[in-house]
DNA sequence: CCGGATCCTCTGAGATACTG
DNA sequence: CAGTATCTCAGAGGATCCGG
């Protein structure tokens, strides 16, 4: 899902969704707010691969496309939430159906991703990663 | 949904999910094939947006991915068949819900994303784009 | 605890041109 | 018609530091 360019091909619901949800960890900082409200340094703590400020920068854009809303509490130290809106939560059968599709197929996908990621490697070896 | 290195967090569907489908145009590549067979030209015919060079390199990673596979035709000139496997068959209802939410939501997703995208626009002029 | 500003890296993807 | 080899570039995302 990646589709960039607001450009002539925004005919298909293919193409507009892939908008919204373009960016790496849109969709997960989604499924997490999902579980109900979520303050940046949880997500930070449940993703902590992404720096502060990518999460920050994605929020920001999710906030922007309407799916989720930010919350400010005036009180020291600083407290902020987040929450899906009603558009934001019409996504979440979706991204359910995405999960367990992966979840389902788990073992097939993982095999095909380390045949092309570790080029280097050996099928026994592959065997010998995923047992 | 991008979701790129093979990071210690291959550890749920949505995270599989994002190495196979990850590229600008894979998610279309499996719908124009799941009608049929495709052979590449016409593919280019119906994505006129990405060079020959893109196309064939998604074609080369869904079919490492195991989601198609490649059929080619020892005639004059060259003829070469792209397929859906049985399991990219079972990616095709996911693709369809996906499409049909951005179907669903067209209006709202225009208007949020050039809101976001076209900064310089007024919301009489964003109005008047979507009129 | 929260976010913004700066600088940097890296890689997907476009452009072009060439072979069988 | 099909596929490959180079070159290039934008821009998403990472690393850091700082200020409220």
């Amino acid at each position: 899902m990646y589709v960039k360019k607001i450009a002539p091909s925004l005919n298909c619901g293919l193409d507009l969704i892939g908008e919204v949800l373009y960016g790496k960890w849109k969709i997960r900082i989604l499924w997490f707010i999902h579980e109900g409200h979520l303050r940046p340094s949880e997500l930070q703590r449940k993703i902590p691969d992404a720096t502060r400020r990518v999460l920050n920068v994605q929020l920001k854009e999710l906030e922007d496309h309407e799916l989720v809303t930010r919350t400010i509490y005036p009180v020291m130290p600083p407290k902020v939430e987040y929450h899906l809106t009603g558009f934001g939560k019409t996504l979440i059968p979706l991204i359910r159906s995405i999960g367990l599709w992966g979840d389902e197929h788990q073992e097939r996908l993982r095999r095909v991703i380390l045949k092309q990621n570790a080029l280097s490697v050996t099928e026994s070896e592959v065997d010998e990663i995923l047992s």
